[in-house]
DNA sequence: GTTAGGG
DNA sequence: CCCTAAC
């Protein structure tokens, strides 16, 4: 009942809008996108948040319109907020992974949400105005049956999983991540291509869920400009030439939570949603392609090997996205401009705030809040959370989901044999007991090590060069490089004491 | 923030 | 690599 009375107040506050009847659909990812009937319309997309499995069979396209109430309640002001975005180029909202769906032609159409088949035909949302009842925010949601026009985009509508980080939208629906922020860095994790294969399951989902981003749909007054071509509203179509012409209906900006203590001012809330957009635009974009639900990785397939060409109608399921770029590495999103600003207790990405859908069977609604997930990484995902903002349930649990580890899981990063070196002759000179020495001294630069990486690899090696070569995996590492190892290794268990001063004698050294 | 270990 | 207790 809360969801449905939310949705009228959705509805109710559209037809405020629009004195005239809505046409809108609603499309529900993590937003509630309106789209007007005529391009002059402004589209307001109202956030949406969790949503949960009500029609969670993916026929109707309705299936996440529940939202959750916080995020309704935050909507029109991020709706507001779009505006500055549309100066990015991005419509809109705050989240940073941008999800853009090539509309078919039709301008009213409404992205569906199937989870299912692509093809499958959905049931579009349509709010309309209801007199009776109480309030004159009464309203009722009615489904209607339309051409299928699957949105690749809204698949992951349930997937209420935040997602997250920059994923992008995968097969399975319930497989989409939200961007993950680390409690120990607000990260946004980015996509990491090179996940390993055995968690590639994770990866594939987790890389695909842009789904829990909420999306805001730019305004198109008439006067506005067009930014670029991401726009809203569009309409994608096949010449006869064989000629494929697609324009992006709307890039969606990942889901991005907000802490905010009520008593901050809108301003701070603005600028620092703001300012999280800017630094995620700022950080290097790609473009992601999805087609029919499926992230099409392979740069070098023409359209029509990857099925987009007039001779079918996947043209419908088309979507693009924007992810970060993979060679940048993941930003504080929060720490950098936080600390400068009005807003210094705004927390993204709160960990405590990540619902963990970790109960028996986790719907929709229950993943919904989870991490701010992500995809990234980082990918967890986002929005402005002005979500936060309002009350939520409490959080059941603080621990996170296999997902949502995965999210947040940095990819693996085998070490070269140069590294190993490296290592080996720092720890030769250090010793064992001083990983944040050994990192400063030969890991400075590299970014992605850690003091505990080397701490970790260094045991690794240690046990490397105890068992039989044929037991070994990976690239392999010299013996003589292990035999340092373990010669450093026995040394340095002997003479502990050793590690408690700064640097071993050189006859000790000269002992290694 | 580090270290040390178990997972 | 992750997670964390213990410093």
């Amino acid at each position: 009942m809360c969801a449905i009375d939310l949705l009228a107040t959705v509805a109710g506050s559209l037809l405020l809008e629009s004195k005239s009847p809505v046409n809108a659909c609603l499309v529900v990812q993590n937003t509630v996108k309106n789209e007007y009937p005529a391009d002059e319309n402004p589209v307001k997309a109202v956030p949406y948040s969790e949503s949960p499995s009500l029609f969670d069979n993916g026929k109707c396209g309705f299936s996440s319109v529940i939202t959750n109430p916080n995020h309704l309640l935050v909507g029109d002001k991020v709706g507001k907020e779009v505006e500055g975005f549309s100066s990015l180029g991005v419509s809109g909202d705050v989240k940073p992974d941008v999800v853009a769906s090539i509309g078919s032609n039709s301008s009213t159409e409404v992205g569906a949400c199937g989870n299912g088949s692509p093809n499958e035909s959905r049931d579009d949302v349509n709010l309309f105005s209801r007199n009776d009842d109480d309030e004159n925010f009464s309203g009722y949601i009615r489904t209607r049956m339309t051409r299928p026009v699957p949105r690749i985009g809204d698949r992951r509508i349930r997937k209420i999983l935040a997602s997250r980080h920059w994923k992008g939208g995968s097969k399975n629906n319930t497989d989409a991540k939200p961007w993950y922020c680390s409690k120990r860095s607000y990260y946004l994790h980015h996509h990491q291509r090179s996940y390993p294969i055995k968690k590639r399951k994770y990866f594939d989902s987790v890389y695909d869920s842009n789904s829990d981003d909420y999306r805001l749909q730019g305004k198109t007054h008439k006067g506005s400009r067009t930014i670029s071509s991401m726009k809203s509203r569009n309409a994608s179509f096949v010449s006869r030439d064989h000629h494929v012409k697609l324009r992006i209906k709307s890039f969606r900006v990942p889901e991005l939570f907000v802490e905010i203590p009520e008593t901050a001012t809108v301003g701070s809330l603005k600028r620092m949603v703001m300012e999280a957009v800017t630094t995620i635009l700022g950080d290097g974009l790609r473009v992601g392609l999805m087609v029919q639900g499926k992230k099409v990785r392979d740069d070098g397939k023409t359209l029509l090997q990857t099925g987009i060409s007039e001779e079918n109608n996947h043209l419908d399921s088309l979507g693009f996205s924007l992810e970060p770029s993979l060679e940048t590495t993941p930003q504080p999103l929060l720490s950098s401009y936080l600390s400068d600003h009005a807003c210094d207790d705004v927390t993204l990405c709160h960990d405590n705030a990540l619902d963990s859908s970790h109960e028996p069977e986790p719907s929709p609604a229950d993943s919904f809040g989870k991490l701010g997930t992500s995809d990234h990484s980082r990918a967890l995902i986002p929005v402005a959370s002005a979500a936060m903002l309002a009350p939520r349930p409490p959080n059941r649990k603080f621990k996170r989901t296999e997902q949502q580890l995965a999210a947040q899981r940095r990819i693996r990063r085998p070490f070269s044999v140069t590294e190993v070196e490296a290592l080996v002759q720092a720890v030769e000179k250090l010793g064992t007991g001083r990983w944040r020495d050994v990192k400063v001294r030969a890991f400075e630069d590299a970014d992605h090590r850690t003091y505990v990486d080397l701490k970790d690899k260094w045991k690794t090696l240690v046990h490397t060069a105890r068992i039989s070569p044929q037991q070994r995996r990976g690239e392999p590492v010299p013996q003589e490089l292990l035999d340092r190892v373990l010669k450093a290794h026995a040394y340095w268990s002997q003479h502990l004491m050793h590690q408690l001063q700064t640097e071993p004698p050189s006859t000790q050294v000269e002992a290694l």
